[in-house]
DNA sequence: GCGAACCTACCGGGCGGTCGGTAGACTACT
DNA sequence: AGTAGTCTACCGACCGCCCGGTAGGTTCGC
């Protein structure tokens, strides 16, 4: 649906609407295989069949099976760009920053998270030179979140957290989404994405008065545990 | 060093200690590997090589391919099992016992999360019997994290919060640290267990007074923006 | 001399990718 | 109107490579 309708690759060639329509196809199918199977136990017959073309006709329209990753992956990440950190950078308050990115995200998995969960999934199988421009994109998008968490910090509202390891951790509740969640399930996207919500800015905020700085020395001792 | 030392395999046929110490290395190797480049992505020479052996040197060791990976995320369980859930299971307090899930299975991941990472993203490389059985074995996890949180609901420590996603957002943050966390990197591995641990507590606790004291106040608010 | 611990050589098969074609729609000229 | 040329959108057959796995040794300590 919300896949890589136009945007991915229309730079290509001087094209007819037609071809952009069966390509913006065959990117939606391999990305949904890709999704279920993985990078490398999907192979390029299996997306020509998908899309009912043998692989020597598909080769009409791609150039390879690393190219066709590649624009997958990119298509995520504007994705990410257009619909999460955008609008998140037009938010000045740090808190509500925060939830807008960490809604935008979520709900962006529960809509469609083929594409995005191939971007952190499949990342090895890109070329050195792709994959650095994926993984520096990423890592912008990270630095994004620690900085809003280093400006919530700098209001007070956040105490004792490494704005990194913080926004790392943020990363992975959402990611995670894509793993469990089933949109024919108990709960509905829109449910998920506010519980979601919720727990990552609680997980950043101080609690209370009692916000006791830095380390553990409350409840219960971890840290201290772990030892076996 | 913590890996697939003894256990995984000990049933096998009556072995001696050398074999048993070449089979460990096999299959720390192979871990190792796997996680780096993806079990598809690995080929049996590329674990034959890596131990000193031709491939079919290497098939006196091991009975194939999807064995090979079906041992290593057993072992990956028995580990959790036995580092996380049964230790976990003899805490009482519910506070206490979801620290010390997190604090362990976080502290396992920042030691050696070659086996725990494959365990994760490498389910579709198992023939469906196996898959089924850890699959069956990660659901039981995850329950006993919901149980917790459930436990902590009903002391009114949480509100509102479905047990089910709370274990899931958890064990996201949890699972992720493999992907960034580098034990040669600016933090390490202990603080980023405490961290870890004490973004999940407050994830899930109630913000405001105190958490003992059964006065279930407000928690936050948020979850307003998410609109498109 | 015998078994454990390996090796060299090989197999069938599937992979990503290419090549030479061609059906058919669409001009373009006579 | 007919026909020659052109271009898009494909297909069948094929290539070289490497894969997981195996058959049948060989070496070496006991």
């Amino acid at each position: 649906m919300t896949a890589l309708d136009n945007a991915a690759l229309r730079a290509a060639t001087g094209a007819t609407d037609g071809e952009q329509d069966r390509r913006a196809e065959i990117y939606r199918s391999a990305a949904r295989i890709f999704h279920r199977k993985g990078y490398h136990a999907t192979s390029i017959n299996d997306i020509a069949a998908a899309v009912g073309l043998t692989k020597a006709g598909l080769y009409y329209y791609i150039k390879g099976k690393q190219d066709l990753l590649f624009a997958i992956m990119g298509f995520a990440m504007d994705q990410l760009d257009e619909q999460v950190i955008e609008p998140a950078r037009r938010v000045e308050d740090p808190q509500t920053r925060l939830e807008t990115i960490v809604a935008r995200h979520a709900r962006l998995i529960t809509q469609d998270s083929s594409a995005l969960t191939i971007l952190v999934n499949e990342l090895e199988g890109l070329l050195p030179d792709d994959r650095a421009d994926i993984i520096g994109r990423q890592r912008d998008y990270v630095e994004f979140i620690a900085d809003t968490l280093a400006a919530l910090r700098d209001e007070g509202k956040v105490l004792g957290l490494d704005p990194t390891v913080g926004a790392f951790s943020l990363v992975g509740m959402i990611l995670w989404i894509s793993r469990w969640y089933r949109a024919d399930g108990r709960l509905d996207g829109d449910e998920v994405v506010a519980e979601v919500t919720r727990m990552a800015i609680s997980a950043v905020l101080n609690r209370g008065e009692d916000s006791n700085a830095g380390n553990p020395a409350r409840t219960g001792q971890p840290a201290k545990e772990t030892r076996e």
